[in-house]
Order: C-alpha cells, then structure tokens, then sequence
DNA sequence: TTGTATGCGTTATCAA
DNA sequence: TTGATAACGCATACAA
C-alpha cells in the first residue's frame, strides 16, 4: 500500500490511563437450549396425525376448517415452525441462492458492493429464498469450492459479482448444471446483467468532443475486466467514429488504483503533445490522475479535463469534482437475481444484457468548459 | 436527500446514437440438468452397501483401505458429494451462520460494512460452516423473521451488525434459544464485541486538551447507538478528570449525517463563547462541520481544531484531512464469529469484549497544533 | 383424514 | 474385523 498518497498520519494506540478495556462476563443464562417442536410433538398434542399437520400448516382445504383451527393453535402457541432442512429433503432443492464475492480487498468502489448486495438481497428475499455468501479467495477457484457446494445442494443457483474474465470455475460449474449468473461482468456465454460500458465510454469522450476536445488520453484497466474492456472499446469506438486524434501515445495503462492512475497520467503528459484531456476507465486513477497533473503544474479545468468512472463517493469530494460513469449496482444486482430465478424455474436459455448507465456532469473539472 | 451538498450535478441518460443497448440472447444450452448422484448410486457402483460408503467418505478406520480406495475413486470420478441438506437433518444442525446487517442506506462508513462481513466470512468459513445474509428491515424486525429462520433450523447461530439498542428482537431470539452474538453493539447481557468507545473518545480529548484546548464542544450521535452513546460518555469522562469547560452549550445533537453535523455546527458557533476544538461522534458529521466552520468565516487548522471518529475513507480526502478514531471492523468481526462457535460448541456464558481503538492523528486539522 | 413411502445420509445393531 | 441391515431425523405427497 502507498502510503505516501494518503499523506501524513500517525496512528496512537492506548494509553494506559484509562481502564474500561477488558472482558467483562455476565452469567445472566439465556441460551437454555429451549425445545424445538417437531411435526410429530403437534400431531400428539393435537391429537392427530403428522399429514393432518402438514395439510393444516399448507393451508390446505382438504382439512375441516376446525381441526385446521385446533392445530394452528397449537402451532402458533408453542411457536413451531417446520424444519427447512426437512422441506428441503422432500422439495429436492436449497431454497438458497449463493452470492460470490471478489475478495474485499479488491472491491475497490464503495458501493459496488453493498448496492449490489443490497439488490440481490431484495429479490433472494422476496422469492422467500436465503442468501449465502462466499467469496472469490484462489483457494475457492482452484479447489472447485463452488462446484462441491453446488453437488452437496447448499444451493440452487449462483450469481458472481465482477467476476474475471479467466474465471473458468464458472463455467465448469455452469456446465455441472448449476444455473449462474454475473453480476456486471462477462465470461464465455454464461447469462449476465452488466452495464452497457461500451456506450457510457462513448458517450463519456462524446461530451469531451463536444466541449472542443480532439486530444482524448485514455487509462485502461486490467485485461480481465470486462466492464474495463468495454470502457476501452467504447472509447475507441468514439475516436474513430468522432475522428478525434488516435495514437498509442494517448492510451495509457493502468491497474485501477490511485498509484497506476498517477503513474499512467505521468506517461501521457511525458509527451512531447500531451492530451487536453483524459478519460480514465475508473474514478481511483483519475484521482490519482490529478495528483500527475498537479505536480506537473497543470491546472485541471484549465490545461486539462478529467473523467472518471464509477461515481464513487470520493469523485463528489476531490476537488475539482470529478465527471463520472454512474452504474447503478443495485439494479445490476436485483436484474440479475430476477434472471437467475427466471432460469430456475424453467431452464432459461442464456441470456446477456445491458443495463443503460448514466454519465453524471460535474462542475469544474472541465468536463463542461467549452475552453477551445 | 440534500442535494445541496452534494454540489451541482447533472445526469445525462443514454442518447439514442449508440446501439449496443438491448438484450442478445444466446443457445449455447448449457444447464442440461446433470445427473446428481447419491450414496445409493456410489453404493451400486462400488458393489457395497450405502453405509460403507459413509465410512469411506468419513474416513473411517472401520472399514478396509482397499474397500475405501474403490469407493473414493468412484467418488471422485464421477464428483459425488454427499447431501448437506440429508446430513444437517441428521446432525440436527444447519452448518449455517446468519449475519443480520442493517439496512444499507443506514451504512454510512464504507468500510464497516465490508469490513465486519469479511472477518465474519473468513472465521465463519474456517470453522465449515456457511454464512447466510438477512437485513434487519422494519418487517424483519417486527415480523420476527429471525425467531422463524432459526425455529425452521435455517441458520445455529446469529450474528448482528451494529444492532441499535432497541432491537428487543434479539432478546427475544437469544431467549428462544438461539446463540446471538452483537458485533459492535450493546443489548442487555447478550455477548457483543465492541470497540472500546468510551476510551478511544477519552483518549481524543486528552489528545486536544494537551495542544491546550479548554473549551471543547462535542457532536453526539443517536441516542440508540451504543457506540455513539460510548464515545458521548467518554467525552464526558475525560472533561470532567481533565477539568476541561463542561457545558450545555458544548453539547450538540446530531444524527451521524452531514447535514445534522452542519446543523450542530452552527448551533455550537451561535453562543458567545465558542469552542476552540469539536469532537464529533463520527466523521460524516465532522465534514459537515467543516462546511459550517467555513460559512462561518473561520479556519480550521487556526481557529476551531477538528475531531471525528471511525476513520471512513473520505477522512483523508477532505481538506484538512480529519484526525479520527479507527474501528477495527474486520478483527471485531473476526471475534464475534470466534465468540458465536465458542457458544455453539459449550454454551458459554455471556461475554461483552471491547477491543481497543486506534487514534488516527491527521496533520492540519488542527489536532495536531498547540497553538494555545 | 390417515398410513406409508420418499428423499439422503448417519449410526447403532447385528451377522458373517 | 468387516460389512450389511434397519432405524432415525423431518416434512410431504399420495394412496387408502
């Protein structure tokens, strides 16, 4: 980690002046192992037998009304509820839809991951399904993680959030028969929601275009992310279409953090006609962008724009406000859900789907100067 | 939502010049419902009977090693793994951990979240088990959905995240029987893993009153978060056994946001004697201090120093970058998980565990200046 | 309305 | 000693 970007910071542990920290213990008790009833404790206590519960609990009205009464009663009274583990046995499936996250560590923008959670969380609940968590570790790819809990029916289907493009646990899982979805990201045919990043690019170094700019430096991301790829692409696409100045000397190469945005930026004004302005695939490089800019002693709205992607938190609270792709991970997160419950219920084809994205204008960091 | 301080902003959605938007859909046809086998089918491959093939797959010295060598390659051939569901039924436990968050929109520092998941993830893993994910939305609550997952035996054992101290269902859910373990909360005597608030706060005011600060004002959070009511009391504490200048005037109400640190702000600027420092129950509220600091005509660094607390990551973007406390989430994660299996294996008593905070002292934002 | 088989693995018991 | 048999855990579907 640099630590030189986060500038100076010195961190203090305890004093020894101060005596709250501790173990404190309690001996109140709870947790006393309460029973938990069974169909058959209902069947005896209502005086009936287990499939005149089960008929009773279902709702089902080939039961009288009044037996159903009594035994509902009694359900209620004692707080039972029916094993889902049970359920599951006979119903030959989880109720559980698995989430796989990339290792926290490298869930770089805020809210990527709680947005898309947040959807997905949604649309498990409201289809009255669970929602476990894995995460992405080497050890989870390479030992076939995935693939053992599919096999041991821990879970019905998966969605992969911002999975890599070399990710082929997937497929092989996906070809194991387990229904997967990813989550704004792309890999072989497998079905995905992700946003449509090639048209948010384009559209991002059209507006530059637009204000007047025909040198548009550009910072890549990684060749395994395919919402970078896209960026990318979309980019080049609107140099050729607008016939803005294309040379590989505008196409930098970055790996998402501030570090490599200001090593990337650093190598685009290093020649001899640097651009007037630089989009970069994420929001991190372009911050890491303007630390270049500024040491090279450019002004940003002034000598050079800057647009980012993302809209993550920070982009509203450096300075000059950052220009960004807006993705709106939540929506990503609830279509992709909603698809992967489309395909458990009657084996869907593969389908991959874009998700507009938004551009968000910001004031003062030259993305709305029309200077030249 | 104050879009005020948000800055301008405009959001432009997809012009109709680009057309990669729509849906492709693809028959590659994968999912082809792949036979998943059972121990009866490994049982007939391997000639012996299913109870074998449990001692083989158990590793049990029970049964001969040329038996356990055919069954097991059989197993691996054709990637049977036993059924998690048949085997919790057996084992009457579900292998699985609930983690109850709060609603999204209510995480406000970033990292809290992905932090606290993350360490709960790792030990939840490392112990077998899975983690499965419920948000404490208002139904949730009042619905006892929690009670109902863990009489359906969905999950062993509870996990809460930043619970408030309201949330009475997870008395009642403890009292039902279920292990609850708080991360980084309070609730009666249920065992909790918090940080140690109380001295952290003491620690930041003895920190300000040694650059020589008498008269220092405080922002208080809700009052139905025990960490925020932890670091009021330390404030508290620390000017009462420094014989700083206690007042009501020094007293401000606030609710984690940046608006109501703003709000807050000004109130304590509005009396005739205005503090020469402000201690804010957490970061967000501190930047809307600084808005409020700055309306107000004063400098930051030189006329009111500056305080926050959980050290989000937008403390060391702002300018001046805000001294603030630092709340392990991923180690008091880590301990609450650790603290639920130690329950779940011999139903210990109750413990609340403070795990100490770190001071993270930032240049110029006037904590670090003895200016007086 | 109820008895019974089913789903799948584990374990105690019993036979070879 | 090794392996086969049966009962168990819990809910549900279906025939009786």
């Amino acid at each position: 980690m640099n630590m030189g970007f986060l500038g100076m910071c010195s961190v203090q542990q305890g004093s020894l002046d101060y005596r709250v920290c501790g173990v404190i213990t309690s001996m109140a008790g709870q947790n006393k192992e309460k029973k938990r009833y069974t169909i058959r404790d209902i069947a005896e206590m209502a005086g009936v037998s287990r499939s005149t519960v089960s008929l009773a609990l279902n709702d089902s009205d080939k039961i009288n009304a009044k037996t159903k009464a009594k035994v509902m009663e009694i359900v209620e009274r004692v707080g039972y509820r029916p094993s889902a583990i049970a359920r599951s046995l006979v119903r030959q499936q989880a109720g559980v839809i698995c989430v796989i996250l990339p290792q926290i560590g490298h869930v770089v923008s805020d809210f990527y991951f709680s947005e898309s959670l947040s959807g997905i969380l949604d649309v498990v609940t409201a289809h009255g399904y669970h929602l476990v968590v894995e995460m992405a570790t080497p050890e989870f790819k390479t030992g076939k993680k995935a693939l053992a809990l599919y096999r041991q029916r821990v879970m019905d289907g998966v969605l992969c959030v911002g999975n890599l493009t070399t990710d082929t646990y997937l497929t092989e899982l996906a070809e194991a028969g387990c229904p997967v979805v990813l989550v704004n990201s792309v890999l072989g045919n497998l079905p995905a929601i992700i946003g449509a990043n090639r048209q948010a690019a384009y559209r991002a170094v059209k507006h530059l275009a637009k204000l007047g700019h025909r040198r548009i430096g550009h910072i890549r991301g990684s060749e395994f992310v395919a919402t970078a790829i896209h960026r990318t692409e979309g980019y080049l696409e609107a140099v050729r279409a607008l016939g803005l100045e294309e040379s590989d000397e505008l196409l930098a190469q970055g790996y998402f953090d501030r570090e490599s945005g200001y090593m990337a930026t650093k190598w685009l004004l290093s020649h001899s006609r640097r651009p007037t302005a630089i989009y970069s695939v994420n929001d991190m490089m372009a911050i890491g962008a303007m630390d270049a800019i500024r040491e090279a002693g450019l002004r940003i709205p002034e000598d050079i724009a800057l647009f980012g992607g993302d809209d993550i938190v920070l982009a509203q609270y450096v300075t000059p406000k950052l220009s960004t792709i807006r993705q709106n991970m939540y929506l990503i997160g609830q279509l992709a859900c909603e698809r992967l419950f489309d395909i458990l219920k009657d084996k869907h084809s593969e389908v991959y789907e874009e998700v507009e994205l938004e551009l968000v204008i910001r004031e003062s960091c030259g993305a709305n100067k029309s200077s030249r």
